[in-house]
DNA sequence: TCTATGTCTATTGTATACAAAAAGCATGGG
DNA sequence: CCCATGCTTTTTGTATACAATAGACATAGA
């Protein structure tokens, strides 16, 4: 197995359950932790240097995110997401966008609105440069500010949830440099139909964007 | 503290977390370990007759399940549900379940619709008994038949957790016999709209029965 | 040679022991 | 009489010890 370097952000003052489970999840997301690898206990423990119990704790709470699967008397392994799952996730999430943006319409106030406009800008400037991490930050940040704005607790946690789960392969997808343009303009057709207040437009803006996101990860996917 | 008479369900050839966390998810959807309750784990494990760390880890299952809140070197607690909770997760509920009932119009075979109509029917016998739980049960068949009948993992899976979330109270909204006619005739708009095929219908259908559960639901929270 | 069985090892599942921190109570000083 | 401080108790947080099982490998018999 290649040697991963992981390391706990031991600064915080929580339970070790809780700051394992950061690293894992991190670590999943990132790739260090690739999907159809084996999580063995002893050896994260040693690893992170704590015992078993932190990290079988947060082994639990990873499984009940869906970043692994338990496999009885097994252990776990990094959950592989099939073409099937994703098109599942990206459909559920569609709908819950389109609820954040239409709830947007009515909440957000104009200073929110000149920061979302701002954050569209910071998501374009990043595209022209390299750094695809920064792209993605960028990216999430747009629609976290819309799902904060929609005030409703439980959204935001799925939503964030699901960003999350699917965080691995939107960064592939930024790869493709020929769908950059596209996806600054659905940013702006969004922006625009919030400022308008227009529901409609907004949901129908934001069902666009995600289902071009589900085309183009599936076809990355599909490259490979 | 009232002793409840907690039982592990020891039928089942399942790692002990898995038996606790459904033990302990039950007691807490059915009320015997009320909102605001300490689970504390000694406690729990001699009750349950098994030691604290299967118990940890249902705790730590049930804690991103939302059916318990952590107080740092404090416990568990059964999470409260505040009105304000509820407004968010039917808001939630709501756009799944019509993203649920749309894709249905598209997926469902006539065995599917005719098994539904007979859910329904099931629902309606059910209300004229006294029986709550068989109300309930029956209702919850009829939702997860369109549901299953999307074929989305992740959806049926999100909407479980959801249905199993506000569970408590709808039980207590269903005691309530002046709204037994509105679920019916909702139910049965929902069916018609299926059998149509039609989309918007089926979704606008939908959304009012979710609508009005939400408003009685918070009604009967009021009147307590 | 192939299969079946037995043993050994690696790893999870479970229990318990120990550490640390928070809450309650009592006692003493102001 | 009230408040503060320290002790005691309760409970969680963490580590480790022990049990059980699955998988691999080897060996023996057909």
């Amino acid at each position: 197995m290649a040697e991963h370097d992981l390391q706990l952000q031991t600064n915080e003052y929580l339970p070790l359950r809780d700051v394992v489970f950061q690293t894992l999840r991190q670590a999943i997301l990132r790739g260090t932790l690739q999907p159809g690898e084996r999580l063995m206990e002893i050896h994260l423990a040693q690893k992170l240097g704590v015992s078993r119990t932190p990290v079988r704790e947060a082994i639990r709470m990873l499984e009940l995110d869906g970043l692994v699967i338990m496999v009885p008397r097994k252990g776990a392994i990094v959950a592989e997401i099939t073409v099937s799952d994703l098109e599942d996730v990206l459909e559920v999430r569609g709908a819950l966008e389109d609820l954040a943006v239409r709830k947007a319409c009515q909440n957000m106030t104009k200073e929110q609105l000149e920061e979302l406009k701002a954050a569209a800008e910071r998501f374009e400037n990043c595209l022209k440069g390299e750094d695809l991490l920064a792209c993605a930050q960028a990216d999430v940040e747009f629609h976290e500010m819309i799902c904060r704005a929609t005030k409703n607790r439980r959204l935001i946690q799925i939503l964030n949830n699901i960003r999350e789960q699917i965080y691995r392969y939107r960064l592939e997808n930024l790869k493709d440099k020929g769908s950059h343009e596209n996806l600054v303009e659905e940013h702006a057709a969004i922006c625009r139909a919030l400022e308008q207040r227009s529901e409609e437009r907004a949901g129908e803006a934001i069902r666009v964007h995600i289902e071009h996101q589900k085309c183009s990860i599936i076809e990355s996917l599909h490259i490979k």
